[in-house]
DNA sequence: TAGATTGTTAATCGATTAACAATC
DNA sequence: TAGATTGTTAATCGATTAACAATC
């Protein structure tokens, strides 16, 4: 199968947040309607489902729970998936009851924790487990994706044991430095360079470039 | 000046981050070693770098110290940068006391809220105002970029407001249909929309792509 | 049939990579 | 001088856009 752009998968995950909002108040939608929230072009979205079948109706448009359907299957949205959360600071309290986690398919079954005052409890029902029995929890638990949100120094050594406990995927909080985890797959969020985007752009408009 | 792609500007923060970790244990940084943590490559860091100017020594590489204070002018972080994190939830109130924020130069000056318990009282030292003295209060501190830790059906009408009152960059952890705000810079961090990237990538392995 | 909109091919554009002269 | 590494140009690659025949 062709490669698939990480920018493509992007785009394929906002038309399926969007269709996910209209669905009901809308039967069908042409790829014009679709491509304009999202901040693309109605040739890139006939493109980027071209990418995976032809799904639409020519000379009316995509039926929108078929779409829907579709690219839950395409992004492999069509079952849940087995989260844990490691850290549970802050940030990782937020996580552990947020809504929008479940509500778009990833259920947390459990969390990780350093604070001996912690382990043992729950929060939101989910339980918190001792770091130490990470490995064995993953496995009886299922997890298939970790969320990190340990202070940065651990987040290293947490990414290794998690791929030796067999998660595959890693979204973390924490900056790590990406490096060659094959076959793991690692992604990053990080809430200063994403603000240093918006600084770029505010620092060189004020410079008077284009 | 020539446009600069996302793309490029994430790269330069990321090697900004890296030059930061290692600053004061090594003078002098190769474009190879600076590209590998990275996952980047020599040449990509070479070409990213002479968009801007030519910064290195050549046979010897670029002075640590010099880089890092290049890579913050060109990013726009020679100054510090007033930020208002609206919404006090779980998610808002793990903001306010994030010490990455300060760390890399961006100061959480004020909050908001709808909740009339939480106005009037402050927390890790940052006042949390109204959401109707938005427009006032922004002006008054000088708010320069806003973080959106709000429920999402609130999100659009608070980038509004933002925009009325000055602000001109947003980084929103609601999902926003981003749209065309000219002038003004949005972001959206979608922790699920992130995950969908990673189980794309883990459901299309299992289907022997490669 | 006339109008609309897809799916796909070809053209364009931009970003990445390779290569190498310049030079420390 | 020999070795290393930059800065930059040219080549390649991939992604986006344009265009249009197919068809609902």
């Amino acid at each position: 199968m062709k490669k698939i752009s990480e920018s493509a998968v992007r785009r394929l995950s906002l038309y399926l947040r969007l269709l996910r909002g209209i669905a009901g108040d809308q039967e069908l939608i042409s790829s014009q309607e679709l491509a304009e929230p999202s901040g693309s072009t109605s040739a890139q979205v006939r493109k980027d489902l071209s990418l995976f079948g032809s799904f639409g109706q020519r000379g009316k448009g995509y039926s929108v729970p078929e779409l829907i359907d579709t690219l839950e299957r395409i992004l492999g949205l069509e079952r849940r998936w087995r989260v844990a959360v490691v850290g549970v600071g802050k940030l990782g309290s937020a996580l552990l009851g947020y809504r929008g986690l479940s509500e778009r398919g990833f259920d947390v079954v459990v969390a990780f924790d350093v604070d001996t005052e912690k382990v043992g409890t729950e929060l939101n029902g989910i339980d918190i487990c001792s770091i130490d029995s990470l490995s064995r929890v993953v496995r009886e638990r299922g997890v298939e994706i970790g969320i990190i949100a340990t202070p940065p120094e651990e987040a290293e050594g947490i990414v290794s044991r998690l791929a030796d406990a067999g998660v595959s995927a890693v979204l973390s909080f924490a900056p790590i430095e990406l490096g060659n985890r094959d076959p793991m797959v690692v992604r990053t969020m990080d809430l200063a360079l994403e603000l240093e985007g918006l600084t770029f752009a505010l620092t060189s408009a004020r410079n008077g470039d284009s």
